[in-house]
DNA sequence: GTCGTCATGTAAGTTGTTACATGATTTG
DNA sequence: CAAATCATGTAACAACTTACATGACGAC
């Protein structure tokens, strides 16, 4: 179970609530490492259990009680056991992949259908990009030196921003590829 | 459950027993969509219940019988119908990048420990690329003018080769980083 | 005679998804 | 006064993983 340790890394970056948490990973972790709300409350609970993190009741004015969860120096300790265990090879599943050789098997309107979805889907990468390029200028754009948990927070950003671009390159490849089986009768190439 | 679309791919370029079908989950079909021999088996057989393949008893020489499945009518039908449906989004889960941003709450000698990590992660990729252009040049290398199902298929192998890239160069930033974190003290660097 | 391959599965457990539920407060 | 947000959960289900099981054959 590897939200546990996605967790405890948060929390330590910052102590929060599963609320907090949830929005969290909808955002800056959730770029690596996706989780609902229901998952995150469940793994609190067995971290709890576990002496991982405590939680504080905090009282808001206004606002339902939350509870600020820290990692335990045990917690801690089980992160670190963790960092040098070895990493275990990611499961690929790219339903865009399966699709695209799906293709050979549907006919030229059919393609065009799915031509039209890669677009959209390529716009979404594009908007993606955008946002992670905005936030590294905004919390990376200082040219000072930084320290140790910045400098690992944006090589981590500079890998998703990788990522996207060779999507979105990858993605011309195969919008030109899918055109080129079905020439458009309307505008001949060549 | 995707995993069934892929094997409706996997089976119409070509009709296998589950055997067969895992060991290319093991090898091309599994380069974008991982399932091991347990989940095919399972997921063959509601397949068959729900009529979108069937199998054909092939009874061999020295060899336990085997079932070889063939694509219905119905199942390519439904594979064109997902085809057109909306690619959800992937779930992102990036292993690596977790570590590395907890590598800020290890010390010196731990994060040594994730570079050696990170050094033998590089070397699996490294292999993987080189299994991918070996694959390249043994079934693309014709320049002659590809049929649709080998102009789909190399186009998603592109992809694979894009992603190999991709994460060997965002490696060597990583190991830039975490190294320039805890200059090695008998070669100071500058 | 042990190991690897062919071939097919069952069982148990973990993880992840989807839907539903509650109740207060702020915003338009 | 309807909708969105804050905050926390339960329940049911779907999917995936790990371990175990069977039995024949060929290679070393």
């Amino acid at each position: 179970m590897s939200l546990e340790h996605a967790i405890l890394v948060s929390l330590l970056e910052q102590p929060a609530s599963g609320y907090e948490l949830a929005r969290r990973f909808d955002r800056s972790i959730g770029r690596f490492w996706t989780a609902t709300h229901q998952q995150i409350y469940r793994v609190l609970r067995q971290m709890a259990e576990d002496d991982r993190i405590t939680g504080v009741e905090v009282g808001q004015e206004n606002l339902p009680d939350k509870k600020i969860w820290s990692v335990t120096p045990a917690g801690r300790a089980a992160l670190v056991d963790w960092l040098h265990a070895p990493v275990r090879p990611e499961a690929v599943r790219h339903e865009l992949a399966v699709k695209i050789r799906g293709a050979a098997f549907d006919d030229a309107a059919g393609r065009a259908t799915l031509v039209a979805e890669v677009e959209r889907y390529r716009a979404d990468h594009q908007s993606v990009l955008a946002g992670y390029l905005a936030g590294e200028r905004r919390d990376f754009g200082d040219p000072a030196a930084p320290d140790a948990r910045a400098a690992l927070q944006h090589v981590v950003l500079r890998g998703g921003i990788a990522y996207e671009r060779m999507v979105l390159a990858w993605l011309d490849d195969v919008l030109t590829t899918l055109r080129h089986l079905d020439p458009d009768p309307e505008r001949p190439s060549a």
